[in-house]
DNA sequence: CGGCTTACG
DNA sequence: GCCG
DNA sequence: CGTA
């Protein structure tokens, strides 16, 4: 074990503790004025200390002032700590060392003030960055910002979104991009603009946008985005690429020719619809419809059931709009995992063909008289197969739309015959 | 003043 | 239109 | 050109 030494310490540099060095002049350490943080140390000990110092020649202020150069405390918790020493108005608080108790009791352990080592830093945890910045900074890139539920700022969305289509009608790509980034960031947000000074920080607006808020902050609506929504070739333009397969440029194009309606489109002798505007026109009404959770599970299953024929091992997470817990979409985003690197391999082409089979066999079961006459399956595109992605070691990303002609009003029966376009993404094995 | 995502059918 |  |  450890013994006291036999001899008591030959001379220390201790000085009679009755002796007062509470005058600065008489301080040994002119250039170190200690200020000792009562809060956590409390009243009694905070003078004990005090004394304690004083009497080994420190000089230890009373008052927290520019004049202190060590600040010690025994609150670690420097956030809480950093926050009150703010509200202490001082000239220069990065001049101020501001220690743990460490510093302190090693200085009084040899009898002088020590050196300042990170180790007896208490740090400002990020000068108020995680504090103050994320309140009402947001990132002008769509994937760094949180993708939310509810819209809060509907009213000014919807506007910009008017303009952004005005602009794409009248192929204006830039500033039709500008509108949508603006709706964008608008919608990120979890409160509701107010005032347009609220909108000081945000990133993707400027002079129009704000003055189209401005606008509809003081008279409920704006005048620019009504005069476009009265305009007929903007409405025509709207419902022609409400079609699947009708693009602005198609749309302008049966604008030119005088056509008005659908009717007056499927009339025409001269227009000859490709697969996708056949499809569009033959499933208008599907494809408008929203998907609710309850078809997405359903949707899920059938191909969960899929997969597992194929690898028993192998997730189908749903991921998107659903799994954030929207109740309704326009199209089902799943994830797909394999266990193995290499099982992914063609397994979402031996998908697709099992899905076929599927639905072939389920629609046979349930329609069985009405199989293969009228419930015909059509087609099945894959729209991507990709193998990118840097965040994963191997992902394939891929859009399955397939589509399924029939009648029927079950849940079922719903997955198949809407235009079922599951997004099947990220095939990921890590 | 130029750029504004990218790949596929 | 907004940004770098 | 249209879709995702």
């Amino acid at each position: 074990m450890f013994h006291a030494p036999a001899a008591p310490r030959p001379k220390k540099r201790s000085k009679p503790a009755e002796d007062s060095f509470c005058r600065r002049e008489e301080a040994t350490f002119q250039d170190v004025r200690i200020f000792l943080v009562e809060r956590k140390m409390g009243r009694s000990r905070r003078s004990f200390l005090t004394q304690l110092a004083r009497s080994k020649g420190f000089v230890v202020e009373d008052i927290l002032s520019d004049a202190v150069t060590h600040v010690v405390s025994e609150d670690s918790q420097s956030s809480s700590l950093w926050a009150w020493l703010k509200g202490r108005s001082l000239s220069d608080l990065s001049t101020v060392n501001v220690l743990d108790i460490s510093w302190f009791t090693d200085s009084m352990r040899e009898g002088r003030p020590v050196p300042v080592e990170t180790k007896h830093l208490i740090q400002d945890i990020l000068p108020e960055a995680p504090k103050a910045a994320p309140v009402n900074t947001v990132s002008q890139y769509a994937c760094q910002r949180r993708t939310t539920t509810e819209n809060n700022n509907r009213i000014f969305t919807d506007a910009f979104e008017v303009l952004a289509e005005n602009y794409e009608f009248n192929d204006i790509e830039g500033r039709c991009l500008a509108f949508r980034r603006a709706a964008s960031v608008l919608k990120s947000l979890p409160w509701a603009v107010r005032c347009v000074r609220a909108t000081q920080d945000l990133p993707c607006l400027g002079e129009h946008t704000k003055a189209v808020m401005k606008e509809i902050l003081q008279y409920g609506r704006s005048f620019e985005v009504e005069k476009i929504l009265s305009d007929e070739r903007c409405q025509t333009l709207k419902l022609f690429t409400s079609v699947f397969g009708v693009g602005p440029k198609t749309a302008e194009k049966w604008y030119r020719r005088g056509l008005r309606s659908f009717s007056d489109v499927l009339a025409q002798p001269g227009i000859h619809l490709n697969r996708m505007q056949q499809s569009g026109f033959l499933h208008y009404g599907d494809i408008s419809r929203a998907v609710s959770k309850a078809e997405a599970r359903a949707v899920g299953n059938i191909i969960d059931e899929a997969v597992h024929v194929i690898t028993p091992n192998a997730i189908l997470a749903l991921t998107g709009g659903f799994r954030r817990g929207k109740d309704f979409g326009h199209d089902v985003d799943f994830i797909l995992t394999t266990t193995e690197l290499g099982k992914e391999e063609n397994l979402l082409i031996s998908i697709i063909e099992s899905l076929k089979k599927q639905v072939s066999r389920r629609l046979l079961q349930k329609f069985g008289d009405l199989w293969p006459k009228k419930a015909t399956e059509k087609r099945i595109i894959i729209f991507r197969c990709l193998e990118s992605f840097d965040v994963c070691k191997f992902t394939i990303n891929c859009k399955v739309t397939f589509e399924q002609h029939c009648s029927s009003e079950s849940l079922l029966s719903r997955c198949f015959t809407l235009l079922m376009q599951t997004f099947i993404s990220n095939i990921i094995v890590e």
